[in-house]
DNA sequence: CAGCCGTGGAC
DNA sequence: TGTCCAAGGCT
């Protein structure tokens, strides 16, 4: 995106000068969204209709995602299935699938279950509240508004990590998070335009769209242009105040020390974790089989592996490996797989083997085809593992 | 409520 | 290299 234009904010009637530049806010934040906006796959074109599905899925995928990490995800999703109802239908396991790569896995289970839920409790539409969408599985309080102000023109402020950022610069608040979530959501709050009449009365059109500026509020411009100052001016580290149509009116700058805002305790990094992985494979298969259901990687497809402790040796890993007859040998792999998960670093060590053609699985372990893994549901950490295993 | 839950990119 | 973090939700 262009950040040029927003020499914009210069221009101020000189009568105002003396004044403090607190007045309208709201209105400076809509005006640089007109001019500055991302324009994003899941995005309306400015005046067009908002089709909640795109805004629901968007919104799911975009939770502690990076937007260009969502990009091609969201494609993928909406050319499979191209509404709520057609999600409804598929299998979790297709679901799973595609999610496979994009983390956080519940979020996919999630986000099958809301899409079913939607089909049988709701017609397949939408609903238009806040309080009717936080009811609905992966959709907590954030998304919840997020999807009412941006497809339904409700007005509310989501808050997000962006927008923590940005009011807690703008009003230089000093409590450290979470402690001040509720304080910040106030003001937050404070940054919405002003309603309209038929704002929050007005029901979305027979096709489950709304249309921005048809008389509701400007709610989800208002968020989204948080959003966007967030992710474009006001970042965490050296924020590009100079460009930012609320500087002159920033606390946080005025004090001179933006990029220490928000205030928050650092956090302490997990004990690393180590443990074996177990490549084998049979001609042109290999053996895998499923996760539980919940926890770690819930669901998804990886080969057999130890647990994974800390101070584990590999003697101890090794013995853990699944029983494949006496005629297998294993054969440990130079070096070792590294992974890091949000609360603790995974180091596996990788044993590969052969067994001939015929055998069978292990309970609960399954083969599949080589060729067909990049259509498994394979966290990225079993793709790293299988890869060293292959290798040479 | 604090811990759990992936991944990749920026600095 | 290590650290932080990105449109959070669930328990």
């Amino acid at each position: 995106m262009t950040l040029a234009g927003a020499a914009n904010k210069r221009k101020k009637p000189a009568i105002a000068a003396a004044a403090p530049r607190s007045q309208d806010r709201p209105g400076l934040l809509l005006a640089w969204y007109d001019l500055h906006r991302r324009r994003l796959p899941w995005r309306a074109l400015p005046g067009k209709a908002v089709d909640p599905y795109f805004v629901w899925l968007s919104e799911i995928m975009l939770q502690q995602t990076t937007v260009k990490a969502v990009g091609p995800y969201f494609e993928k999703f909406l050319a499979r299935w191209p509404d709520v109802d057609a999600m409804a239908r598929a299998s979790l396991d297709d679901v799973l699938r595609m999610w496979a790569g994009l983390g956080y896995y519940s979020r996919a289970r999630n986000l099958h279950a809301c899409a079913v839920a939607v089909r049988r409790d709701h017609g397949g539409t939408f609903p238009d509240t806040e309080e009717g969408l936080h009811a609905l599985p992966g959709i907590g309080p954030y998304t919840a508004a997020a999807i009412a102000a941006i497809a339904f023109g409700r007005r509310t402020m989501p808050v997000d990590g962006n927008i923590e950022r940005v009011v807690s610069r703008l009003f230089a608040v000093e409590e450290a998070l979470p402690k001040a979530k509720p304080r910040i959501r106030e003001l937050a709050a404070t940054l919405l335009g002003p309603s309209r009449s038929g704002d929050v009365k007005t029901r979305a059109g027979r096709d489950g769209k709304s249309r921005a500026g048809d008389g509701k509020s400007r709610a989800g411009d208002s968020a989204q242009a948080l959003m966007d100052l967030g992710a474009t001016i006001c970042t965490p580290k050296k924020p590009a105040c100079a460009l930012c149509p609320l500087s002159d009116d920033c606390a946080a700058r005025l004090r001179g020390d933006p990029e220490t805002f928000p205030r928050k305790a650092k956090k302490k990094a997990g004990a690393l974790r180590r443990g074996a992985a177990f490549v084998v494979t049979r001609g042109d298969h290999l053996l895998v089989r499923t996760r539980p259901e919940k926890g770690l990687l819930g669901g998804m497809t990886e080969v057999p592996t130890s647990v994974w402790l800390a101070a584990q040796d590999d003697a101890a890993a090794l013995k853990q490996a699944p029983s494949l007859g006496s005629a297998s040998r294993w054969r440990r792999k130079a070096g070792t797989v590294t992974h890091v998960f949000t609360h603790f670093p995974l180091e596996l060590t990788v044993y590969t083997a052969t067994i001939p053609a015929g055998a069978r699985a292990p309970k609960g372990m399954r083969w599949v085809p080589i060729a067909t893994l990049k259509d498994e549901a394979l966290p990225n950490l079993m793709r790293k593992v299988i890869a060293h295993g292959l290798e040479q």
